[in-house]
RNA sequence: GGCCCGUUCGUCUAGCGGCCUAGGACACCGCCCUCUCAAGGCGGAGAUCACGGGUUCGAAUCCCGUACGGGCUACCA
């Protein structure tokens, strides 16, 4: 038994949870569960400007609609409480201690301004070290406890370490070595106080004992840095996994530009959170190379680093429909209904959920016309629509011009009404309409699409819609007669 | 400017030196089914493995360059 895994997902509420985000989530989440191991929530909020509670409940909410469940977090509690960043000031300023201490740090009196021009100027001279230049370094312990003594305003920054390499290693890029030549002395405590990313994240991560760093690769070059706080500091460097961005269909940046980027915003447009987690998983991972359609139960006992993939992916939404048209299809009517229908139904004001209640019989058989056709979740209302119109339908013109108003369609709209008359209301099902309709067409010598088509428009008003003996049944014996009297008006 | 990362069908990917005349999935095309639209079944097209050098009996796979794309170089995360 190896050492018990411990990972964490640390977002900053500074926006709604982002798509690459999500993965990032999930892929800790599955390593964490795959190795029965601890599975952390951290709300990294040490920005002031930009993280806000809103974001920090929307960001909950949306993990837990995935069903990413925390084990240790906000609401959940656990051994390394507070999980918010905002909440821990001492325990950065016990490290800040600690650091000092190891004579590890040092204070930097140098202005905004100052730091600007001399960024500024090794530009200019198209030097290859374009840090901080370490002037304060080199201010004698007194000279700097007396500038602290005379109230300067100062931040801390750490000291590159003598030695020639930071070395640590990368479970999708492999073992990593930077020359500490082409680092400077960042800054780890600001003048207010409050630490810096490279520092809050490394104290919390050392403290709360996470074993793997699975995070976005737009922290690689920050990985050195923070690798030399755990050093300094004695603790055990974790190891890494660095993932790729995610892109937008032109190969740039995932932006609102593209469209969708949360998964609030995927949720609204009507896509199942068991999807999101499936096709996510497979933007840089896979399971062997030919599943593409994998339970949450199959991610977890399968997800490991070594199958992830170096590049990035562009993040395609005609496979996430396609995807959630899947699961929808496999649904069973009663999950569908609940799932999708009455959700779809009811948004569109078209029912309530008691007339589910009254009816669920009724109401979970538009499963099976919907589940061939439907995408998302919205695209199910009007599909339906037409099942729940009072009084006469809006006709879509086309369909009338085309279908309708020809010569001889009059007679077969009065043959259909005639037939069906004959059956008993309380036995208007599918077998009996067929039974009835089907031999009409061949007795009168003419197509099954001349004489069905009309009859489709008259009950769907469409001449475009699910099947139609079906939705026949699910109108009713009256409303069927009724809907074939209203469409005659345009037959010749 | 410096450092770092990446590059297999349009897209997601398999591949970790011979099984690759490169496999799967989405999208696309064709056929079948069919009273519409879908769904479904069957089949097809699509990748000189970014490019150029090596190493090797043998390279998509290893090494070195180049190009292109990206990241970092903040008192943002």
């Amino acid at each position: 038994m190896s050492e018990d895994i411990r990972v964490r997902f640390a977002p900053s509420p500074t926006g709604l949870l982002h798509i690459g985000g999500a993965r990032t989530a999930i892929y800790n989440w599955a390593y964490a569960k795959h190795f029965n191991g601890t599975f952390i929530l951290r709300i990294d909020d040490t920005d002031p400007e930009r993280s806000t509670k809103e974001n920090t409940q929307v960001i909950l909410r949306a993990l837990k609609w995935l069903g990413l469940d925390w084990d240790e977090g906000p609401f959940k509690g656990g051994p390394h409480e507070p999980y918010f960043q905002t909440q821990r000031a001492q325990t950065y300023q016990d490290a800040l201690q600690e650091l000092i201490k190891r004579d590890a740090v040092y204070p930097c009196f140098c202005s905004a301004e100052k730091l600007a021009q001399d960024r500024e100027a090794a530009h200019e001279r198209q030097d290859s070290f374009q840090g901080y230049p370490g002037t304060c370094r080199k201010l004698s312990k007194e000279e700097a406890q007396a500038k602290i003594d005379a109230g300067e305003p100062h931040v801390w920054r750490i000291k590159v370490p003598e030695k020639e390499f930071i070395e640590y290693d990368d479970c999708v890029h492999g073992h990593a070595k930077f020359n500490t030549k082409e680092m400077d002395d960042f800054i780890l405590i600001r003048s207010d106080g409050t630490p810096t990313y490279n520092f809050a994240t490394v104290i919390d991560d050392a403290l709360m004992g996470i074993t793997h760093i699975i995070r976005g690769d737009d922290h690689i070059s920050n990985t050195p840095r923070q690798v030399m706080v755990y050093e300094a500091l004695g603790y055990p460097v974790p190891k890494f996994a660095h993932l790729s961005m995610i892109l937008g269909p032109d190969g740039k940046k995932l932006s609102k530009r593209h469209g969708a980027t949360s998964v609030e915003e995927y949720k609204e447009k009507g896509y199942l959170p068991e999807v999101i987690v499936n096709y996510l998983a497979l933007l840089g991972w896979s399971l062997d190379g030919e599943t593409t359609i994998f339970s949450k139960e199959t991610l977890c006992n399968n997800f490991d680093l070594d199958r992830i993939s170096k590049n990035p992916a562009i993040f395609d939404e005609e496979k996430l429909n396609w995807m959630n048209a899947e699961y929808l299809k496999a649904l069973s009517d009663e999950e569908y209904t609940k799932r999708a229908t009455m959700p779809a139904l009811i948004e569109a004001g078209l029912a309530s959920e008691d007339d589910y209640k009254n009816n669920p019989e009724w109401f979970e058989k538009l499963a099976p016309l919907a589940k061939p056709r439907v995408k998302v979740i919205p695209e199910i209302a009007p599909l339906l629509s037409f099942l729940f119109k009072e009084g006469e339908l809006e006709y879509d013109e086309k369909s009338v011009q085309k279908n309708v108003a020809k010569e001889g369609v009059k007679e077969l709209l009065d043959l259909a009404t005639e037939a069906l008359s004959k059956i008993d209301a309380d036995n208007f099902s599918v077998e009996e309409i067929d039974k009835t309709l089907q031999p009409i067409p061949e007795a009168k010598e003419v197509s099954k699409k001349k004489f069905f088509q009309p009859i489709r428009v008259g009950i769907t008003g469409s001449q475009v819609s699910p099947q139609l003996s079906e939705s026949m049944e699910l109108l009713g014996k009256e409303t069927c007669l009724k809907r074939l009297e209203d469409v005659k008006k345009f037959a010749l």
